[in-house]
DNA sequence: AATGTAATTGCCAACCATTTGCAGAAGGAT
DNA sequence: ATCCTTCTGCAAATGGTTGGCAATTACATT
């Protein structure tokens, strides 16, 4: 299981004495449908094919709300636009061509690793990680098979 | 070293076309002072205790002009600002406490290692890393000492 | 099912960081 | 010293995000 399905994440909102309704149901199946990577913007424009009423204060009130209660997380992918995404059980991290910007997730053990030995070394425990790797990818020239 | 002197990135100005203004290295000066944790802001208040006439646009621009030159980079430590700081010859990266807000830069062989293998494993030539690992410092009740 | 009520929405204006247009100032080659 | 072009300062514009408020809606209670 990577993240929690809309019903699981209702039901984290109701425990929170948060309503239930249409738009944020409709605005959590947008940020999950779009994996990942939709801005504020894109997600209200997608929001408004279901719901052309929707407005886009609620959008933004209800990605705050969403990110509040952690249910989705904000990424920063370039200094432009946040992208907001369903909160995974196990976080991933980015690879981001800087020339067709396309991302790529992944994972790693390292990560692991670094996050005990700096944990130690400084003396903070450690709760979210970020990691951008930014370059080209194959296509765009980066690969050593090009 | 760690990064270029003001003197040097000058050069770098100049090889570019670019004109050396008081302006210019007014604000290299402060954001080689402010060692990476300014804001676009607060660079502007700094850089006016020297010269009062100096204007938030020109800082904006130059700002801009620095980074597309390589010559700074700009980190984002939260959603509200960026902030900006001398780019290193060696990159590092942040450990950042989510109460008191401090920032400790760390570095650890274990990013080069993350690096090769992902890059393999991808297909992707990196060429910036950035890290940001958010949790509580020692002093914020974040340590296993407490 | 109807009612009460507090949270939520939509609209619109405000906000604030950043960008832009333009006329005047200044770097730097000659 | 002159000329040309870039750069600056100012003020207005821009664009993403937030806030106020009246109308709407979720949902607990009856």
């Amino acid at each position: 299981m990577t993240s929690l399905s809309d019903e699981q994440t209702l039901v984290v909102l109701r425990a929170q004495g948060r309503r239930v309704t249409l738009q944020r149901k409709l605005l959590l199946e947008v940020v999950r449908q779009g994996e990942g990577h939709l801005d504020a913007d894109e997600i209200y424009r997608r929001a408004r094919e279901q719901d052309p009423r929707i407005s886009l204060s609620t959008v933004y009130r209800n990605l705050n709300l969403l990110k509040e209660l952690g249910l989705i997380s904000e990424v920063h992918l370039d200094q432009e636009h946040h992208h907001y995404e369903l909160r995974d059980a196990k976080e991933h991290y980015h690879l981001i061509c800087r020339d067709c910007d396309r991302v790529v997730e992944f994972h790693s053990p390292l990560v692991g690793k670094l996050m005990d030995q700096i944990s130690g070394e400084k003396d903070f425990s450690i709760e979210r990680v970020h990691i951008d790797l930014v370059g080209l990818c194959g296509d765009c020239g980066g690969s050593k098979s090009g």
